[in-house]
DNA sequence: CTTGAAATAGTAAGCGTTTACTATGAGGAA
DNA sequence: TTCCTCATAGTAAACGCTTACTATTTCAAG
């Protein structure tokens, strides 16, 4: 019963890879260069023939092996995001822009997570690179660790020997020299604009909590901080700075152990939206009323900001457009930053959105 | 000064495509076939050999190709996951538990959205099964558009043919016969449980806002809505149904044209708790209290539940559970669904959560 | 000293595409 | 009629790995 091989038809048969090309050549009688050239149009086929092997294609249900097609041909139309955490909004819209803007320039998006480990980080670079992916987009903050720069540093060339692109997304340049695309925000500036609102409401003593030490974006927030509070020639009291971590239960458990120490401030800076909505809890817990007992502010503007109650002044990120950026730069063709300046790095702007969580202090 | 090229190197010598194996193998005086033996581990090489190879791979910052390793070896180690949009989070939460088990699984993530466009779902899955995933995670409800349903049951065979599965995270099957695996959770159930929290209350006109017509999710959750109805002897009353979206801005929109018709009702399930949160919104503009003046339920319990003043009665889905079963299940050996019952079909429950956003109807 | 199993290493045949070359036929121009 | 040019189609060589076979050592047992 079953028909002599022909010779071109390979002995093993596999399980069921489903069709390939020479499946669909056969079934057309032709040739899989004809094949091939039929689906991807760049070359002529004449339309009788074209008609044949789109029947026999959907007869088949065959699709074309990515692998196949990224390993002999030109490129893998995918591009690599690494964030900390796919369920944090702050990073879930930057992914959504990067994967719209993915989508529109017709590339697929590998989306992986570090959990905020920077060895994890590392390794995911290097499990794009074997993906070959288009580009690479690196997405917030980073460690200052001068081991982990220089290690990304070296992956920042390999991707850039290989023809991909390493795109830093909200995160500082690994130095001079090393190809890669940057796209950030005012990170600084927002900071430095939230404070200073505050400050010419009438606020003296700031409390600033959260984000990580020794991690850019702490260091970026309190840069602004700090240059608000100098312009203003306000001294800076180290004991109102506590930095430790992003998250919700953070901004709640720290807030509650600062405030059993009662200590002396009218306003709370939450290093984001997320460790602001702690603090609130935390004020709601022990009846302190805001913004009338104290101010509270957060960062980066995602919607929990607006839910909160009372609504949280803070500063806008344009998260899905950072997103979407990064990946027009990444799959431009301008070359590589080499160097400080250059179109390869691109800046949006933040700006502090008031709404109803600030108010003058009361013992002023 | 350029040295004759050896004969297995190739002459084009492309762009900086990174180092091969062969470059390694060269590098540490040895064939390809050690190299690769020497990094998969599967098969003895000698102590020496072995270090001098992993010293070549380092300095050459070698590492493998993932497509020709794909086309040449058995698997991708690759799992898609298609939802409607990275920054729901719904679907954020079920895409962490995605991404959690896949990386513990040695898995990568490929991760796109649909944008609850249903051609778009299913140009999505043959994208997939151009790239070869081990798996494709569909989640969501779906549409139950026939000629839908049967586009997706041949995508199905399809990559069950190619060894491949399709599963279904919290939708329903295709129907019998369908070589799929399924994940759901007690949607039915939870809609049914919170029902009937608020009769026991004694709510006795419920509105039930939100949730596109004609998708699974929307049935399943009006399904519960109304068998509690039903159980309770109460008459359904097809105007206090209103179907239309699951976002915020829905239930903002929709609930202040319900205010406008005076109609009668003393509770509101929001189909969701966006759409909960979006009718908070619109209560409060109006300076309707919950619960004092009207009760109002959710359902998902995602993070904004808890956040909202009052803080949100809901349904929980266990969300991130969801998407980590979706993965063990797809890995798993067990054979396809090839009918209705088979361990091919977990599902898990739902309980309600009760807060602060229900209490008794006022003018009983 | 011979023999055979282990332990290592090499050879080469794919995997499913793309694409540079080559081949064939049909019209037109000369 | 002959030659040249298009329009099409086919051939076969990569692409960078994995792995079934085969080859070479080494060493202990007979």
């Amino acid at each position: 019963m079953t028909e002599k091989s022909s010779p071109t038809e390979p002995i093993h048969a596999r399980g069921g890879s489903g069709a390939t090309i020479a499946d669909v050549a056969q079934a057309a009688g032709v040739s899989v260069a004809t094949v091939s050239r039929a689906l991807s149009g760049n070359y002529p086929v004449a339309k009788a023939t074209r008609e044949r092997i789109f029947r026999s294609v959907t007869d088949l249900g065959y699709v074309a092996n990515a692998h196949a097609r990224a390993l002999a041909g030109a490129t893998t139309r995918t591009v690599g995001i690494i964030i900390n955490d796919v369920a944090d909004p702050f990073f879930a819209y930057i992914a959504r822009g990067v994967e719209r803007q993915a989508s529109a320039e017709g590339r697929m998006c590998l989306i992986t997570a570090t959990h905020g480990d920077k060895e994890r980080e590392l390794a995911l670079v290097d499990l794009m690179r074997e993906q070959r992916t288009d580009a690479v987009i690196l997405v917030g903050g980073a460690s200052d660790d001068p081991r982990y720069r220089k290690q990304m540093a070296d992956r920042a060339r390999a991707l850039d020997a290989a023809g991909s692109s390493l795109v830093l997304c909200g995160r500082p340049s690994l130095g001079a020299g090393v190809p890669t695309k940057m796209v950030t925000y005012d990170n600084e500036g927002g900071a430095f604009a939230i404070t200073d609102y505050l400050i010419s409401q009438g606020h003296r003593r700031i409390l600033y909590v959260g984000g990580p030490r020794d991690f850019s974006t702490t260091a970026s927030r309190l840069a602004g901080f700090y240059r608000a509070l100098d312009a203003r020639g306000i001294e800076r009291d180290p004991s109102l700075v506590h930095e430790g971590a992003f998250g919700r239960g953070f901004g709640y458990s720290r807030m509650r152990e600062l405030l059993d120490q009662d200590m002396d401030f009218t306003a709370v800076f939450g290093a984001n939206d997320l460790v602001a909505a702690g603090i609130l809890e935390a004020l709601e817990e022990r009846g302190i009323r805001v913004p009338q007992d104290l101010s509270v502010v957060g960062y980066d503007d995602v919607p929990v900001a607006s839910e909160l109650r009372p609504r949280l002044t803070t500063v806008r990120v344009p998260l899905e457009e950072l997103g979407r950026e990064a990946v027009r730069l990444a799959l431009s063709q301008s070359p590589h930053d080499a160097g400080a300046s250059s179109d390869n790095t691109l800046t949006v702007g933040t700006h502090i959105v008031i709404r109803d969580s600030v108010s003058p202090p009361r013992k002023l």
